[in-house]
DNA sequence: TCGCACATGTAACGTGTTACATGATTCA
DNA sequence: TGAATCATGTAACACGTTACATGTGCGA
């Protein structure tokens, strides 16, 4: 995993994402963080505030005055929507599912215009591979130690379990389908 | 939600939660974040040092030297354990589980020791009605908007909603079982 | 004209991360 | 004796949060 010279979070990504649909205000996007708990960030001014200027320091995203109305709209850049497909499209790594199988999610919501069909096919292929592979080592976890576990641990655990279940359910069933 | 004078994160309980079942070294917890990705935060010295400091400074865990090894381990103490119940036997609130349901998990992870089965009763019942709640609430949207949302937008949603209703089955299951 | 929603910003703060640094003990 | 593991710490840094601050436009 190479440092890049900047760090991108998964806000600004949030933000990128919602700028994708269509370009707001900075309060029309921090609405929508209250609205949908986006990635569960707070909507405070200042949490998007300074994200935006950061941002537009980058060159990711653009402030424009409407013609029509007299309005300041945050619009995403070409660079902006480089870095967010970029994002949205790597393959999933071991470390995606364990640490934030949220932001999984996240990232193929937005991939709707930002990706094609093939690649949210490899998107789904390699996260349903790499929850299998996990949910294997859960349950010979599970066999090993269940017995000396404490019977709260083991049933948070067993949800646990349960949840990336579904998961692998959920990337089948779209698998199928797409 | 009144202020304290101090703040505890996550962290800080993940860290009681261990040292309640045994007392550790610093280095021991931090084996164990890195083996179990504890609540997700990282296993460097960085986090942990200072959380223990943070920690001892307010008197929620002590630092003693073993008679039978020169080891020096961490303990909780009287205090920790009080606000560490505290802290797993609160009540379900909406924003836990639309923000932090995993935390919720890691909660009733350490009811093990600290709670009766009343108590985990109350934890899970709160629970189960928050959750039930969300889940109608996430229905009702989707019933309302799922024909206007973007195609991935509306499986990332639906993957949510099967995650709620996998973590009501479980609660289900748990209350029938207890 | 009163209040509310729209709209933007910033300063102080704490916390977690990365990276650097050091030393003891164990075992091959 | 050299490597690996055990063990502890700290300094620089960036980010997100809270709280404070300000102003506009619109509808009742």
């Amino acid at each position: 995993m190479k440092k890049p010279i900047f760090r991108l979070t998964t806000l600004d990504f949030s933000i990128l994402g919602l700028l994708m649909q269509k370009p707001m205000t900075g309060y029309g996007i921090r609405m929508m963080f209250e609205k949908t708990a986006l990635a569960s960030y707070s909507s405070s001014p200042g949490t998007i505030y300074p994200a935006l200027s950061r941002m537009k320091g980058l060159g990711m995203v653009e402030k424009k005055k409407q013609a029509s109305s007299n309005q300041e709209l945050f619009t995403i850049t070409k660079r902006g929507i480089s870095l967010l497909t970029r994002w949205v499209t790597q393959t999933v790594t071991r470390n995606d599912v364990i640490r934030n199988s949220e932001i999984l999610l996240l990232r193929f919501a937005f991939m709707d215009i930002l990706a094609s069909k093939a690649e949210k096919r490899k998107f789904l292929n390699s996260f349903l591979d790499v929850v299998n592979q996990y949910i294997k080592e859960l349950e010979a976890y599970h066999l090993a130690e269940s017995s000396v576990m404490p019977a709260s641990g083991r049933q948070a655990f067993e949800h646990g379990l349960e949840l990336n279940r579904a998961t692998c359910r959920w990337i089948k069933n779209l698998l199928n389908n797409l």
